[in-house]
DNA sequence: CCCCGAACTTGAACGCGTTCAAGTCGACTG
DNA sequence: CAGTCGACTTGAACGCGTTCAAGTTCGGGG
């Protein structure tokens, strides 16, 4: 999964124009280059936090930190890959919470919705920054994307918290769409999270009714693929699935 | 929700229904000033097809188009805007195309599929930089958004492709969905496109596949909408997106 | 014919993300 | 101790999108 990118050399021979570029700039590391790093992301993020993405310049970033614009671009490669970093950052701490709020339900539809305000009640201060990394979610082109090679430690760690809501639950569950389950479940929290950028709500209000209303549905939908009636339906979704939103996964 | 942003002289005598659209930077026009627009848009059109989105540069646009980076700018707010320009071509051209192949249909997945085939067929010269369209897309705080209020006309003109596409065909539709069933039409086309933008396919191939297999599955969720079993769900479903995706509407 | 003002045009200058050649520093080697 | 090596650090410089003060052009009113 991590490109060691590593040469013996110096860093000098950048000619090489890299898609695959590792993720921050550095794989080596010294306690003293790890506190570095750990402060410039702290700086940044509170700079996001206060101002705003687009405001938050690189250069404020670096004197606010104390340290130089090319130091900060030492140890990540871009402005963008501190966004990279902050995804990282919530996930983690959405894991966490969000497993510990489904903990006491057994339906489906509360587990759920326990695990997506989850992710607003961690994400809510970012709220107006991420829309920058919703913009870079859809970028194609960008190893940013939560859809790109470079995400997925991250975005399977928040894949396995949906599966973890379906499997704790007493749902019964068809086998043939269990598989993809988690998947799906983690499109119909991405569309919340686009919703949620859009939110002007105080304290994304609207946001969390959303939730409410869409995992019973979510929830009822599941359900249903049990019925003889719409089987075939499910089953021609469930292929569409396959074959076209999981095509890599051999 | 409005911004003035205005340039602030005079406006031709236009019929204005309330929409103070601030697209591009001028408003009073020459003959020769809709001339020069129309090179400056169509130079950079031809160079974005050409070189990329990114690596066309506005001093190149306009050393190529023979005119001052600061004239571009007269004629468009900004680099985005000329995207803005790209999305209203090709919708114009889409509306026509879409009309023209569903025509022979009566069937509803059959006369989605013609619609949504034309739009690939119009877009897919400039598939690469349309990433760039689709980051605008979303990104709420852009006037460029197709969600926002500037893009509306051209949004709306789409939208009424998808509404003859319903209103064309043979299906009996649900009363209750039928009033939303365009804009609910026009999501799934965005989702194709977002599809589309990420396909790196020979002449979107994979993109017309999911064309193909996905019109056949709307339009049967569409007329599962008459059981009574799945009623509620849909009702539910129903009012979830007149709450939620149109707000606005009164 | 001159003049006015609105439409248009210009290119230098600004701010920002990013790069890179040239260092500094500290641990380890001989 | 001098020397070496690689991790780290610097800030000037580059390219780009964008702005703006200062023009130029041109139709029409006096």
């Amino acid at each position: 999964m991590g490109e060691p990118r590593d040469s013996g050399t110096g860093r000098t021979g950048s000619d090489d124009d890299g898609v695959a570029v590792a993720r921050d700039r550095v794989e080596n590391t010294t306690a003293r280059g790890d506190e570095r790093k750990a402060l410039i992301l702290d700086t940044a993020l509170r700079l996001f936090e206060r101002d705003g993405y687009e405001k938050t310049t690189m250069r404020a970033i670096a004197k606010e930190a104390g340290v130089s614009v090319g130091n900060a671009y030492y140890y990540f490669a871009s402005k963008d890959h501190l966004i990279q970093a902050f995804y990282d950052e919530v996930s983690d701490r959405h894991v966490e919470q969000a497993l510990a709020a489904m903990r006491p339900h057994r339906g489906l539809a509360p587990r759920l919705s326990a695990d997506l305000h989850a992710w607003i009640d961690v994400a809510e201060p970012y709220r107006e920054f991420a829309a920058q990394f919703v913009k870079n979610a859809v970028d194609p082109n960008s190893p940013l994307s939560p859809f790109s090679p470079e995400s997925k430690p991250t975005r399977d760690k928040v894949i396995d918290v949906h599966r973890r809501a379906v499997l704790g639950s007493t749902a019964k569950i068809d086998r043939e769409i269990a598989e993809s389950l988690p998947e799906l479940l983690w499109m119909h929290h991405m569309a919340i999270v686009l919703f949620w950028v859009y939110d002007r709500s105080a304290d994304a209000r609207r946001t969390r009714e959303l939730i409410d209303r869409t995992t019973p549905i979510v929830a009822r939908v599941i359900g249903l693929s049990r019925f003889k009636m719409v089987r075939p339906l499910f089953r021609e979704g469930e292929k569409l699935i396959r074959d076209f939103l999981l095509p890599d996964e051999q």
